[in-house]
DNA sequence: GTTGGAATGTCAACAAGACTGACGTATTAT
DNA sequence: ATAATACGTCAGTCTTGTTGACATTCCAAC
């Protein structure tokens, strides 16, 4: 398949063709599409869309979080993002208090009932990421692992490793 | 990572955490958002979207395919991709030919014009694929492919396959 | 202290792009 | 002849992105 080759200064050097990287591209694509069926599924149940799923994720992953903070991990802007909340405060998914410190801020939990979509959203997309790990293999898994790291631009993998660190620190 | 273990009936089993699998999740997210992002640029210049893209990259790899075949790979609906098609005919970028054989079918094709904006296209996005590729190295890149095949939902995979073998029978 | 700027968040209006439903037309198949 | 297929289009709705305008709060300089 792709071949490797040692060069002088150590860096690994492949030789990709277009078709190679043409085929990563339409797995990508394909892949995607199938990542996000099963939680669109039961979002469209609720009236919710991907939006929602984005916000209600990274709320559960980051419990307290302010307005902003979500603002810089999803990458939209700020009205958007409100949209979104708004009916998720409304419909009793998520709760906003006021910051203690800085009353300006927004402080971000999700309630009973929000967590509980939360956890039938993410088994879902659990359990597909489970069934394509198995088929693919451990040794699968790590690759895919350090190409989609390597795919991500700067400023999100910043976002991507504090995530990551979290679960690391416990 | 990821620990892996030769049943008696040789499928392999994984023991995966709810951890490793969020952190798949999450590597999803921000990647296909890196994967998307210099096309995007691209195409907001000229005032295309996402959806431009897609279509302009499956008429450039199945030159001379049917509106319908479109509506399936791409999985829209006609009037969503009509739109889009309309404008990218009347900007020159597509070519739309009734059929010979059949003359209820369009035929699409890329024009000059068109071609080199999806080489603008898909050189950014190798661009990126290659960088990934190669930082990650060979045995990661096979691995990615594992995964994300394994990722599609069957119907999908079918598209995947035909525009994979269509190369390999070159 | 007061004031002005920066930060945070909300509301309103608009556009892209997805969807459904209905309909028209040309062509092919039965 | 009639039915089915392929395509195009109009109309209307929804989600989700955008900008612009605005209120509140904090902080720092005066």
């Amino acid at each position: 398949m792709a071949q490797g080759m040692q060069s002088p200064t150590g860096q690994s050097l492949l030789f990709l063709t277009d078709e190679q990287l043409r085929k990563g591209i339409e797995a990508m694509f394909f892949a995607y599409r199938g990542f996000t069926a099963d939680p669109d599924r039961i979002l469209a149940e609720q009236g919710y869309g991907r939006a929602h799923h984005r916000a209600i994720h990274f709320i559960h992953r980051n419990p307290g979080t302010t307005v902003n903070n979500l603002l810089a991990v999803l990458g939209v802007t700020k009205q958007s993002l409100n949209r979104v909340l708004r009916s998720l405060i409304a419909d009793g998914l998520v709760a906003s208090e006021v910051g203690q410190r800085d009353k300006r801020e927004r402080h971000l939990t999700l309630t009973a009932e929000g967590a509980a979509l939360e956890r039938s959203l993410s088994d879902a997309q659990r359990d597909r990421m489970r069934h394509a790990y198995r088929t693919a293999g451990p040794d699968a898994v790590a690759g895919f692992r350090q190409v989609l790291e390597a795919m991500m631009d700067e400023e999100m993998r910043v976002f991507y490793d504090a995530l990551k660190d979290k679960t690391d620190e416990r």
